[in-house]
DNA sequence: AACAATTGCGCAATCGATTGCGCAAAGGCT
DNA sequence: AGCCTTTGCGCAATCGATTGCGCAATTGTT
């Protein structure tokens, strides 16, 4: 129904046998001495009645299906979509196809995304991890090639691409420092990330390190998202010690402390200076524009794709490959401090 | 290597046949009236090895691969990533993986992803079309379901579900009116896709049937981007007819005709009114939040499932479903207006 | 002319799961 | 005891493409 055609019929047409049809429209025939003739009455055929392999069947006898599995935690996060946009581009490139899985952010969901590829046997696997265990992508990887990116584990040996959150988080600092702020409030996401982990660490060296000896400083919340952000920032700024530049982990949690900031009459940046992280093109719309530390989305997808089609198609000797690395994202201004 | 475990293993393991196996483990051992014994040997057996069946054994021989296609014009652009989204989770439900395919607006790669969908046996597909004819998805339709979303054809009879473009734009316009403006310009985007088309025409409907005599209106623009939102407005402000309202007909073009308005240091609403269609939670924090018209995504995302998986699995008989539908979009009001 | 080398292509197994058909053994009935 | 029914399960084909092995026919060599 789909599709009646198969090397069969084919071969049913034009005389010849299944494994020669099969030949020359691998383009083998050459290599298997195929005569002239069969080669182009079986080609002509092919071509007239539109023949298309059933990739099913030869995956299975390949094993080999073209496909990759991506498993992301949102792919309604704009970030997350970007980054799906771009590896999909690029394995298209590559010949891959991708199976798409959205794990909301939940450890189970990824758990059966995970399993679902396996069974769909796809040949390599990019993951953005939700979980805080890295053990069964660990276990995944030993017969499938996995690459994470944007989040990763500590302590394992598993390939990753992701921010220089550690740097993004220093020089996000740095700038406010070097605005004058020096009542600092960190507004973290889920605090397990290693991503938020790293940030926060940039954020407290470059405090220390700074050389100022009047700077505080604080960190708060425990989630992305804006609730998260409008309520630590409601919090600080009824307290006695309001901060004068708010750093958000995340533009969900800077869209809730904006919230926030405006309910209590504040003007940005001269009551109080705000930087967020993540790209999205609405910040420069905002009043005002917001500065940030935008993530590199379009290598960290490249470098991921590419490193995961080296680990897929590669001599299986050549691993030598560094395949922990981490970009350096940069910073954009606004006029939000 | 990727799991070395099959009906053959659990077979030899077992000592039952490759048959016995299948059927206990198909859940069909009472059916076959296999032996108590023998299913729970072999279903132990299946646990222990944690037996995963191959999908692309199984899709082989039963033409059934519980995949759908799903190919969109940009998944960076949040609309369709949140379509995505909610259509990535509903057909989860029902048992179903998603290929993505990201067309970027071009018919040739839509037409690729089309083949490989087909090539791949998918059981389903859904498409924003991106061509101007629906002839290959006409064709593509009589061998496996289709069902298009957001944009679609007119004389077809090809299943859809997308926003009641007409009546958004009737309503959008109408609350311009009401809002009293007098001079309104319409920023259209690609002219030739149904829902460009459907809402000019409610545009213009509202426009004429309004019992205003005094309105003058125009329509201009060819994209959906932010640089023809931009260079539309930039031209009618510094015309000798500038409007005193603007209907983006979507986000981008709107953040363009924002820019420009911006630029030329003209007051919202006051200056000059904005309305725009689609829905992003940034348009909340522009200043002022914009009013739109919001695409009801989240029904479309699930009837247009539903639609399919009741297309792939329901009786062939009961095709009588009414397959065309659209649903009104709604408006949200910001200040823009 | 006898034999080797080359050309050109087909046979049949294989990948892993499904399924129509049917067979052997056990039990029931008279 | 002889025959029928039910229980319990296996054989082998099938899905469509790939591939190792090998055979027959043709050409070349001496």
């Amino acid at each position: 129904m789909t599709s009646k055609e198969s090397l069969q019929t084919i071969s049913e047409r034009t005389g010849y046998s299944v494994s020669t049809v099969s030949r020359v429209l691998a383009g083998k025939g050459e290599q298997y001495r195929i005569g002239r003739l069969a080669i182009e009455t079986i080609k002509a055929e092919a071509q007239a009645c539109n023949y298309r392999p059933d990739l099913i069947a030869k995956g299975l006898r390949t094993r080999k299906t073209n496909t990759i599995g991506l498993t992301v935690p949102s792919i309604d996060n704009p970030f997350f979509s970007n980054l799906a946009s771009i590896i999909t581009c690029h394995l298209k490139k590559h010949g891959y196809n991708i199976l798409l899985a959205d794990s909301m952010e939940d450890a189970r969901m990824e758990t059966d995304a995970l399993n679902s590829f396996l069974s769909r046997k796809v040949d390599g696997i990019i993951a953005v991890p939700v979980g805080e265990s890295p053990e069964m992508l660990e276990r995944i990887s030993r017969s499938v090639p996995v690459v994470l990116i944007d989040r990763y584990f500590p302590d394992t040996t598993l390939p990753y691409v992701c921010t220089d959150n550690y740097y993004g988080g220093l020089s996000a600092t740095r700038y406010l420092i070097r605005k004058g702020y020096r009542n600092l409030l960190a507004i973290q996401g889920v605090l397990t990330s290693m991503p938020n982990k790293e940030r926060v660490r940039g954020f407290e060296d470059a405090v220390r390190n700074s050389g100022e000896k009047d700077i505080r400083y604080a960190v708060t919340g425990d989630t992305f998202s804006s609730e998260n952000g409008y309520e630590s920032t409601m919090k600080v700024l009824e307290s006695g010690n309001p901060p004068d530049a708010i750093f958000a982990f995340s533009t969900t949690i800077m869209l809730g402390a904006l919230t926030a900031i405006r309910e209590k009459g504040l003007k940005i940046p001269d009551d109080i200076g705000i930087i967020s992280f993540d790209n999205n093109r609405f910040l420069d719309y905002l009043d005002p524009p917001i500065t940030r530390i935008e993530q590199p989305a379009p290598q960290i997808g490249r470098i991921a794709t590419d490193m995961l089609v080296k680990m897929i198609e590669g001599s299986p000797s050549e691993d030598s490959t560094e395949g922990q690395i981490s970009i350096r994202p940069f910073l954009v201004e606004g006029r939000s401090c």
